[in-house]
DNA sequence: ACCTGAACACCGTTCAAGT
DNA sequence: ACCTGAACACCGTTCAAGT
């Protein structure tokens, strides 16, 4: 099969642009001059403007190349793949995060500083939705995202959570978000796309749905949501569903912590 | 631009198999006595068989064809586009979750239902890792996702908490659940793989990083954290921490209660 | 009713060749 | 050092034609 196939040829797998990736520094001589004017930084903010206007799906190497007016596989010379270049973009947003000092000010309650950060974290995967996907594939390791780990890591030793439930806190809070923002993301996406807002959307899904016998109990029970909820729209809803779930993570927390 | 290129010819935006979707019947005439016998339930089973053996990147039209014997044209007489399969491919999976029915036994402890259907969805979403990217993409709502949100809807009623909370609880819950499962899963994808077992990708993943200086302050805190926690392996690591979420979510719950 | 072949407009990546 | 053209081995989907 495959594994006999390159039995002797089997390359040890990729990781990741920071560990085996091509040197960051190509097409940044002295001058600066280049023919193309090609560099790593203009390649990797051209994919993140391009990500954002047409999405992950409609992205590719030779629609990137046409945006900076040079063949695709010049830009081979900077990035080893379309990989590596993905993971440098996902990087890249992840550096417009504004991280909290949880040290700095040692009056300032950690409970505000995680409702800013997983608001804020919140806000950067419904801003780029094609982000969520490579948050999945890759090992995240970039310094941006390594600032977020760390940033995060001390958050949750100001909680008062013992060590050995660290871990499961940072999952829970950051899982969550994860998870949150990609389906919001998403969401806002299609109804962009059907240029419908997200009410009208909402309300025309609501309407494709109730045809269905089958699905009734659950129009029913998403009815009696809405109702338990304060706000009208799509947007309030959501709004309301994070902070309160922000707020039983919090409280879960509070619960397992020993003063 | 592309909103008034297509001003009148706009199609009322795609939402799901489940609503504008071929018939299911399809190829399921009186005597199943099609040329190729090809049904959708057929195509369907081929379809995740195929998303196991060899992931979502890999899959594609021409090669579940093949797999049928039959051209990749042949595919569409019952089926209206790749969405459309991966979508039926979801909902047929998304049925091997066994549901508890949380009304059946009043005396059951909710807090068992709840670990156990967390179990459940976390075993899913490893079992199949190409399931999380599908899970954001659509809106799941065939009958065995539908089936599942009732289910979660009940379950969560029976906790206490109080109605205006209830969304929240079951976001932070399930948003939480999908956001691990879809890292467990892909880790164990890119480790098998790469022909390693997950401890082994590990430490090479560690030695790595280890060679960058700007990493160290990571290395140190995950150091302490893997220390702080009870296993010795990768796997032991990760029950520990979900184990630990989900009991933190669950004491966040009974902390927003009102009894 | 069901299946096919040819075609269209794409992909990522390699490789030898140019400047 | 940097960029290109041609080529390879793919895609999803449409459409007219077959049985």
């Amino acid at each position: 099969m495959a594994a006999a196939a390159d039995r002797d040829t089997k390359r040890p797998a990729r990781m990741s642009v920071w560990l085996d990736g091509k040197a960051a520094s190509r097409g940044r001589r002295a001058g600066g001059d280049q023919p193309s004017g090609l560099d790593r930084e203009r390649i990797t903010s051209a994919t993140v403007r391009l990500l954002d206007a047409e999405g992950l799906a409609k992205f590719s190497m030779r629609r990137l190349a046409a945006e900076l007016d040079v063949t695709a596989m010049s830009l081979y010379w900077y990035v080893d793949s379309k990989d590596d270049l993905l993971e440098l973009a996902s990087d890249a947003v992840a550096g417009e995060l504004v991280l909290p000092d949880p040290d700095a000010d040692p009056d300032a309650d950690w409970r505000d500083q995680l409702r800013d950060l997983t608001q804020g974290y919140r806000a950067l995967l419904v801003r780029h939705p094609w982000l969520s996907p490579l948050v999945g594939h890759f090992l995240n390791i970039g310094p941006n995202w390594v600032a977020l780990s760390l940033c995060v890591q001390r958050l949750i030793r100001r909680t008062g959570l013992p060590p050995e439930r660290q871990a499961g806190g940072i999952a829970a809070v950051f899982q969550f978000v994860y998870g949150f923002g990609t389906i919001e993301g998403h969401f806002r996406k299609r109804c962009a796309e059907a240029g419908l807002t997200q009410d009208e959307y909402f309300a025309h899904a609501m309407g494709a749905v109730g045809g269905r016998a089958e699905l009734a109990p659950v129009m029913d029970a998403a009815r009696e949501m809405v109702e338990a909820r304060s706000g009208e729209t799509v947007d309030d809803m959501r709004d309301h569903d994070f902070t309160s779930a922000v707020d039983l993570l919090i409280a879960g927390i509070e619960a397992r912590t020993v003063r």
